[in-house]
DNA sequence: GGTTTACACTAGCGCTTGCTTGGTTGAACT
DNA sequence: AGTTCAACCAAGCAAGCGCTAGTGTAAACC
């Protein structure tokens, strides 16, 4: 087994293993259908990883990795203003489920194939990141510009943004930017992202 | 195989079926663990279903028929105001998502290990669950109680909604009634729900 | 020049999978 | 009393599963 876990060819192979796990559920994905997919034979495979869980984990910790990278660089470049700085937190996570799209599907569906070790380790990552969302949220409750339930806030939320894998389509005319634009209009009614959907209806 | 597709004792397996698909997925739940579940043996299931696939479909449609019948009934029964009939179709939703749980994780989760022959038949079922949805959100478009694109909204909300199966605890203090409440006001500033939240606040 | 290392191969073991076959049972109906 | 029929069972087939063992090879390192 190769004890270099970031060795760029496993990397790639990780990329192309999340494609597969989107197209056809990590159950049916067999590590015959991986093999093939990545250009070598089953058994080459265990070479990079040690079984078919650790490859899960793999797609998994690279998507959310990338995702937590992104948040954290998105709120250094932004604003102080509690809008701008929900504003970069809708985006970069429309963003980052844009470009690592099925890292992120994977983890959404497949969560639960996880053993009790990986599941542990990437739960701490996850965790981070919504850490990221609810001081944001917390932010923008205290400035005024929404209002409600800090937990039920950031959940409902978060749902809108995820649910989004479902029916977002790249190559239509909304990018994620309007995404996050008409999102945040729609739980904060007076920002100038609410004045500007207003004033065009 | 059972020609009545409504036979009570089939209804009754697809209930349980509905809940070990939850606990262990589509995939990894097999025929055996199935039959075990009802208290036969595998080979007899299969004079109740065609095949296991056919189990999914069964859950599903049971779950999304449900959703369907209720949120009619609960349109029928709600106030004519924009307000009144969105606040009946999201507790409608919430209600649903909590009595039929089983039946909708598995709809959310195992959507895509349908044929496409099931798929397209609940499409159908699906379309005419959306559609309710996207007329009351129209009706409060142009009532004014909310604002932005049409398209964009209803699945901001469906999201927000849906996501819920993921944090939701029944045993909680929080009842349907609160969630939809606490969502409405969220989108729509200048409601009832909304003055309520914010003076609580 | 010899050893190590990364990466790939072939072959197949042991097990589980969805599903089929052929037959039994007991209650309901005629 | 005879027939029907839904419901179940025991046994097992063919295919596919994750993974292992042992080997080959070309480049990198000492």
């Amino acid at each position: 087994m190769n004890v270099v876990n970031e060795s760029p060819r496993r990397k790639e192979l990780t990329r192309l293993a999340a494609q597969l796990f989107v197209q056809e559920g990590f159950d049916r994905t067999t590590v015959r259908m991986l093999a093939q997919e990545m250009g070598i034979k089953s058994g080459s495979l265990f070479h990079h990883f040690r079984d078919k869980q650790e490859i899960l984990a793999a797609v998994i910790e690279e998507g959310t990795q990338n995702a937590l990278t992104l948040a954290r660089h998105a709120l250094e470049q932004c604003g102080g203003s509690a809008e701008d700085r929900l504003h970069a937190m809708a985006r970069a996570h429309l963003e980052t489920l844009l470009t690592d799209r099925n890292a992120h599907v994977v983890a959404l569906y497949e969560w639960r194939r996880l053993d009790s070790e990986a599941r542990a380790h990437l739960s701490h990552l996850r965790d981070a990141y919504e850490a990221l969302w609810e001081a944001v949220i917390d932010e923008a409750l205290d400035d005024g510009l929404i209002r409600g339930d800090r937990f039920l806030v950031s959940r409902f939320v978060m749902g809108a943004l995820n649910w989004t894998v479902r029916w977002y389509d790249p190559e239509g005319p909304r990018k994620p930017e309007d995404l996050a634009h008409e999102l945040i209009a729609m739980i904060a009614p007076s920002t100038q992202a609410a004045q500007a959907v207003s004033t065009k209806v």
